[in-house]
DNA sequence: GTATATTAGTGAATAAATTCACAGATATAC
DNA sequence: GTATATCTGTGAATTTATTCACTAATATAC
């Protein structure tokens, strides 16, 4: 079966949800109060739920821990995930640890940047590279997801590199689309078009 | 009139596209063209125009300064916004001088941290203060932005203060959720979800 | 100057996403 | 034990978004 983006997106957002209420020790959630938290309506919530066939309980709402792993274990969202970051500019090293990303089961295993001075002033656990390096690294350390962090002229570069090195998904931070074939799943996340469209929208909200 | 979200997202990147193809001295565009640039077909960008009433040429496409122009007059995306960093940690120090952000309208006045010691330590032109001064240097300097790189725990109560202090949008990029009234634009972005997405989506494909 | 190919513009058709409305289930109150 | 309130589950209705299909305009080729 095939799911929407938009599905997708709000069950990446409940996942998420479902992990802070576990650690809270709540163990059921009604769909109206999963809406309020990742900004859905009940509705749409209840048709995904309807849709993937996780059932709830009358009365009571999901249980939080089951419906966790349920969603986990479609999506593949427990295991970890392997990641590299390529471009070790100020975001690039700030991703590179990111705590957040290791608890949330994504892992960080190299960096990768075609400044050889760079790499060399970087402190930092994760093990980092000159980008001549990459095929070799991702093959062997098997390397899933590609980060992109790198200014917008070398974005493409990069991302042909990686998905020649294999990567099978890739999220991009720099401001240039990146064109892809339909087997790769990729992201563009550019801060500077986030900061538009809140712009944007506000100024037409105003009117 | 009111524009749909996923009409605003095309239009600011198109906005970034047309950015660049001044600066490479092009000066038409088609539908077509802009369609495969930001990821989207030719019938929607069409549509999008035409209820914007922004006119193209037959056979040449649409001019790119004009269209520029027309864009950042309508969604007030050619004036400077003032925005502020609230949370100096790795991610906030990175955006605090991402030198885009600068480049593309947006002015980062500000960066705010609770530890006066991380304040202390920072190296950066931007001036940086602790966060109970954030009230005042918002109303005395006008920002009309707030950026959010907290921990989860710490991002409501920043939204609060920042949107007590006046801004008119919040980007979060916390992995908490935020509520705010309906009169604040906001968009919630975490790296976290962003990366389960393509892992979801990913796995999803691969069946 | 004429034919041709390309591109915008847009109402109509289609598809996709969301919301509604209500039946079914069951905790809770008393 | 009965009534009531609450919550899920899901077809149907509605709304929203996208794509189609075709007209009109005009650069370009010859």
């Amino acid at each position: 079966m095939d799911f929407s983006n938009n599905t997708i997106d709000r069950i990446c957002r409940i996942f998420g949800y479902l992990t802070v209420l576990e650690k809270k020790g709540i163990d059921f959630i009604s769909s109206k109060e999963l809406a309020e938290a990742i900004g859905a309506t009940e509705y749409t919530i209840r048709k995904d739920f309807s849709t993937l066939n996780f059932k709830g309980y009358t009365r009571r709402g999901y249980a939080v821990k089951s419906l966790k792993n349920k969603i986990g274990d479609k999506f593949l969202l427990n295991q970890k995930r392997r990641a590299c970051i390529v471009g070790l500019g100020r975001l690039g090293t700030a991703l590179l640890d990111y705590e957040k990303f290791q608890e949330d089961g994504f892992e960080i295993i190299a960096g990768f940047d075609i400044s050889i001075n760079k790499i060399e002033r970087i402190q930092t656990d994760i093990d980092v590279f000159a980008i001549s390096r990459l095929p070799d690294i991702v093959k062997s350390k098997n390397i899933e997801l590609g980060i992109i962090t790198v200014p917008g002229e070398a974005a493409q570069k990069v991302a042909d590199i990686l998905i020649k090195a294999g990567v099978k998904g890739i999220l991009n931070f720099s401001p240039a689309k990146i064109n892809v074939p339909q087997s790769i799943v990729h992201l563009d996340k550019d801060f500077t078009s986030a900061l538009r469209f809140i712009a944007a929208r506000f100024m037409v909200e105003r009117k």
